[in-house]
DNA sequence: CGCGTCGTTGAAGCCGCTCAATAGATGTGG
DNA sequence: CCACATCTATTGAGCGGCTTCAACGACGCG
């Protein structure tokens, strides 16, 4: 479990309510009397620093943590050490609620820079969810988004090739960051490529070769952790398999 | 949306207390006043035909379905028709919660052969969840192990070798019919080959390779869709990766 | 500056896909 | 009951995309 910071100025911000990420997380659609519940149990901002764990595979099941800022994997490791990437995470998403069924956290949180997050003991919070509609259905909806978010991944990795795989990676970051307030075309890739190869299901070295691809092609530009895109059409275009000829079998009835 | 059957012997069966899959199934843990509640909102046993739909991709969000009998598959499908299988059903397991986001289901699911289900109006069943906390918890778990699914499938697809992946699938059948109270070693595959294929990310002649190839081993005798298992052992190692050399990256650490 | 980590690039090989033909199963109608 | 059509599954041959193996380059940090 995370350290909270010495010195902290999200720990200023007493309320979800004044917080930017307000219409993005878990408060989002509550009024205020809603909101004052779930403040009740909430427990604001601790820090956490590149490399550091939200929870590891085995960790008892406690909380439901909500990030405030930086970025963070998900990850699951099998016995002989299968290392698959499940997914990103930025600010104002949810984090730990496939560890409800089972009590235990069976994958691992780790933080991809520093970063802040609230943490929402789940005991707490689904009494409160019992007297607040408007929490529940939140909560239901966050689960059910999770799910829709997995069924895309295994779309992805399952039935696309290596160029779509990451165009897709590609587009749906940008979509993301421009929810957040940040650039559609500017991104800043928090994670290493070795994670985004897992995250798609390919090497490093594959990915590396299809950032080239892009760049030589026009598509975007790309120095190091840094990507700017040039041509989102033709980005997107690649991510649904509209180009280049070669997919995987596509078992169209 | 399915049409009840003239006859249809479930419907004798009034209450979920009195069900078979009542410990498998949304009932789970619930006392017997909180059973009560559920009644009053469950439509009972619709019964379905293979290739018929319970619900199809951009339909509108209504109903939680529990699977009574009979199986199901729920698929995915893109813009180009690339047809991700993303998971098979049984009897006791729930459908439909992935929609509650977009109350709008983003999936189709199609019965594999003849079955019955219930249906739960959503926006009732969550009602009733605010008065019974075991049921919200178990609302909560039920969506919390979709999850976790979804999770290793994502880690099978991603990290495993088609051998693994055949095997891991063959186990984890397994396992869940023992869970329903059939034999763990006589499977029958209420899925075709093909479904088979595009669940695991491979091609059709891939599967029908790798059944040839366990049977040849001594693992499994396949005969159309009877699978038996002959060395469960064997087959829980390659699931596991710990024989045939060739497996994908493995990006520990 | 030297070292370690991360990322890029090249060459070669293999796994699983594609294409194609056959066999088996299922259903239909005469 | 058999002939025919259709769909599903099996099997083979060849190929290609991605991985593997290997070496080099680029950064960042002590």
């Amino acid at each position: 479990m995370a350290t909270s910071s010495i010195i902290d100025i999200h720990s200023l911000k007493r309320s979800c309510a004044d917080c930017s990420l307000h219409e993005l997380c878990l408060p989002r659609g509550l009024d205020r009397q809603a909101l004052e519940q779930l403040e009740k149990v909430v427990k604001r901002s601790y820090s956490l620093h590149k490399g550091e764990y939200l929870f590891r595979t085995g960790d008892e099941f406690k909380y439901i943590y909500a990030l405030r800022s930086g970025s963070m994997k998900l990850h699951l490791m099998d016995v002989q050490g299968n290392n698959q990437v499940l997914g990103f995470y930025f600010p104002g998403e949810i984090l730990g609620l496939d560890a409800i069924d089972k009590k235990k956290h069976l994958c691992s949180a780790e933080a991809l820079e520093t970063g802040s997050y609230c943490a929402f003991p789940f005991s707490s919070l689904s009494e409160v969810c019992l007297t607040v509609p408007d929490l529940q259905r939140q909560m239901f909806r966050l689960m059910s988004r999770e799910l829709t978010y997995e069924n895309e991944l295994l779309l992805t990795i399952g039935k696309k090739g290596a160029e779509e795989r990451l165009a897709t990676f590609l587009i749906t970051l940008s979509s993301r960051f421009q929810q957040l307030g940040y650039s559609a075309v500017e991104i800043k890739l928090s994670m290493a490529r070795q994670e985004i190869a897992s995250y798609l299901g390919l090497t490093i070295e594959t990915v590396s070769r299809l950032f080239g691809r892009f760049q030589r092609a026009g598509l975007i530009t790309v120095k190091r952790k840094h990507v700017h895109i040039k041509d989102m059409e033709a980005l997107k275009n690649i991510s649904s398999g509209c180009v280049g000829a070669h997919k995987q079998a596509k078992y169209s009835q």
